[in-house]
RNA sequence: GCGCCCGUAGCUCAGUCGGAUAGAGCAACGGCCUUCUAAGCCGUGGGUCGCAGGUUCGAAUCCUGCCGGGCGCGCCA
């Protein structure tokens, strides 16, 4: 609808700059917006405005002259300048009326575009490292990327989803080792457990497995494992090394193929746990993307060769540094450690060099917002690399800050305190959890308040858009026991009858929902489909407490019934984004 | 110290590529269930848009400087 009328703006700003009016190169595209006070039409536009200051001329003139331009159209109504030199439309009752059959001749594709027109976008979120089972920090991200996947692909992007799972890093040789201590624990060993390692119960899980499939197989006495390494920090020591002596101890007593098991065995344990929790969660992915298998296929080396060759790494301290100054960074990094091994960072450059010769258009990143740093030096080794840079969006995600009686609440994997989004959905559902989530802008702070989520979920405002989509079926079913058809034939349809003021506003918002969804998917905020439902679920809300739709004139009847079924399509599509249910009934 | 994000009603937040009178939910107060679900509706009160300058027809929105909060500044991942 927003487009059509667009479309005759432009028609008329080009018969201007035909007639010599205006500099066919200074035309900008037309804005044209909603407007917020129904006084001032449908749409609005501040083209005239924007064209007067460079073409020197009054706007209210030159307002005018655009409104003799416009192709007559029985879409419009009316057009009138208005201010400072505004150009209102004012659309025909029709169109709106129109927009009924539409919807519910196009059902769940109501809102989806072609405007994508096929192209490749990458989303790769969560992506939390395989160390512990997913918190609810990392919910937001998962909500949040979910829904922006789901929102190119519904305006036609080919959306690929993609979790890229950090399996080669010294964390996963700290679950290890945290796994093998816990194991020797229930074999009957005592010891102090690394004030570093990974202190979750699921490690004690894991464990258990390990002792219940391989007995004593694994068994070492305590302090053969501990004998001769640093102090942890309560002896006196360093954490950081004393673990990476325990984690050298268990590869040395262990071997590379029993290492290998228990490492294979905290890691798969974690990764099932976390692809079983997002599929509950209604996040799926086409594809889980090992880091280790960049190491193994040679990637890395690869991507390390071609910063060589671009002339951006450089040895120095016995290390491999890559040139990031170069294109605006802090400082250089560092790609291969002084003991031979290459960084995370190395990884993650092969893994983006990787994305964009898999041919995507486009590569977005969701990342907590702690990674902010990193984006300088992910986005300088694709140019040193000879890409475009801007290929890859990298959206950040605030911290979802956890409260607990009023308290912020600690939030560590590594201490065990922390609450998992398992929980989480557990406490407040899947659907408040999934709307919650993506109600704010990415970059906004959080407040997540557990008391709240769990104890006063009706609150939530996901019930109430739920609610609404209810009470549209709960309708249904009133009309289907009085024995009312719901489907009467197309001559029985009398949308004129549709007159009143809510049915009127209602008839706007349906029109409204592909605006929004275009415009939410291209800014990828998710948010702006949360508040536009709640909009409309209080549209058909306040339209059911002013009006009985099951009356008994026939005509307006149907026409109501047809109304609400509009916008319970609309409900569906909309809650379907964001991944959460329309339940028939409450 | 440097960098990124944020600062809008008592609370949580929309509105931010400049547009018309700054909005919503919650909380507070007052109404509405013999009629399709009251998880709802109607009404009332509530604001120096952090502060100070600047840009212009017009600034919550753009620029500069401050103030306040969060996060980050590893040969960790």
């Amino acid at each position: 609808m927003k487009q059509q009328v667009q479309a005759l703006l432009v028609s008329a700003l080009s018969r201007l700059a035909d007639a010599g009016a205006l500099a066919p190169d200074a035309l900008p595209d037309p804005q044209l917006e909603r407007t917020r006070d129904p006084g001032h039409g449908d749409f609005s536009s501040n083209a005239a405005m924007v064209l007067a200051k460079q073409i020197h001329s009054k706007p209210r003139d030159l307002a005018q002259r655009l409104v003799a331009a416009l192709p007559a159209s029985e879409l419009i109504a009316r057009v009138e300048v208005a201010g400072p030199g505004f150009i209102n439309f004012h659309l025909a009752p029709s169109a709106y009326l129109a927009l009924v059959p539409q919807i519910l001749g196009e059902g769940p594709a109501y809102g989806r575009s072609t405007l994508g027109a096929g192209r490749m976008v990458q989303v790769e979120f969560v992506s939390a490292n395989p160390t512990g089972p997913l918190h609810v920090g990392h919910g937001r991200g998962a909500a949040y990327g979910a829904a922006v996947a789901d929102l190119l692909a519904a305006v036609g992007f080919e959306v690929h989803r993609e979790y890229y799972v950090n399996d080669a890093g010294r964390q996963m040789d700290i679950l290890a080792a945290s796994v093998w201590l816990r194991y020797l624990e229930l074999c009957g060993e005592q010891l102090d457990f690394p004030s570093n390692g990974y202190k979750g119960d699921y490690v004690w899980d894991i464990a258990a497995t390990l002792h219940r499939e391989h007995g004593d197989a694994y068994r070492w006495a305590a302090d053969e494992v501990f004998h001769g390494l640093p102090l942890d920090a309560p002896a006196g020591g360093d954490r950081e090394t004393h673990i990476d002596g325990v984690i050298a101890a268990a590869k040395r007593l262990l071997g590379d193929n029993r290492y290998r098991y228990v490492f294979e065995l905290g890691l798969n344990t974690i990764l099932d746990d976390i692809r079983d929790d997002l599929a509950l969660f209604g996040v799926t992915y086409e594809q889980w993307f090992s880091e280790r298998s960049l190491t193994e296929g040679g990637a890395v080396n690869r991507a390390l060769e071609r910063l060589r060759h671009s002339g951006y790494a450089y040895e120095k301290d016995g290390a491999l540094w890559f040139r990031s100054t170069g294109f605006g960074d802090e400082k250089d990094r560092v790609l291969v450690r002084e003991n031979g091994q290459s960084t995370y960072f190395a990884s993650d450059v092969a893994y983006h060099m990787d994305k964009l010769d898999r041919g995507f258009d486009r590569v977005i990143d969701i990342w907590g917002a702690d990674h902010h740093g990193y984006i300088p030096r992910v986005k300088a080794a694709l140019q040193a690399l000879g890409e475009d840079p801007d290929r890859l969006d990298v959206l950040l995600v605030q911290f979802a800050i956890l409260y607990r009686g009023g308290e912020k609440a600690q939030m560590s994997t590594r201490s065990g305190e922390f609450v998992t989004l398992r929980e989480l959905r557990k406490e407040v559902g899947r659907d408040a959890a999934r709307f919650f989530y993506v109600m704010r802008r990415c970059e906004q702070h959080m407040d997540f308040d557990l008391d709240l989520a769990k104890s006063q979920s009706a609150d939530n405002p996901v019930y109430y858009v739920q609610y609404a989509h209810a009470r549209v079926c709960s309708v249904l079913r009133q009309a289907a026991d009085r024995g009312i058809a719901l489907e009467p034939s197309p001559g029985t349809l009398h949308l004129e009858l549709l007159t009143e003021d809510h049915e009127r506003a209602l008839l706007k918002d349906l029109a409204r929902y592909p605006e929004v969804v275009e415009s939410a998917a291209l800014s990828e905020e998710p948010h702006q489909v949360a508040a536009y439902l709640r909009e409309l679920a209080n549209g058909l809300h306040t339209y059911y407490n002013a009006h009985q739709f099951l009356v008994a004139d026939e005509a307006l009847r149907d026409a109501r019934i047809k109304l609400i079924l509009a916008v319970r399509v609309v409900l569906q599509n909309g809650l379907a984004l964001l991944g959460v249910s329309a339940p028939e009934m409450m």
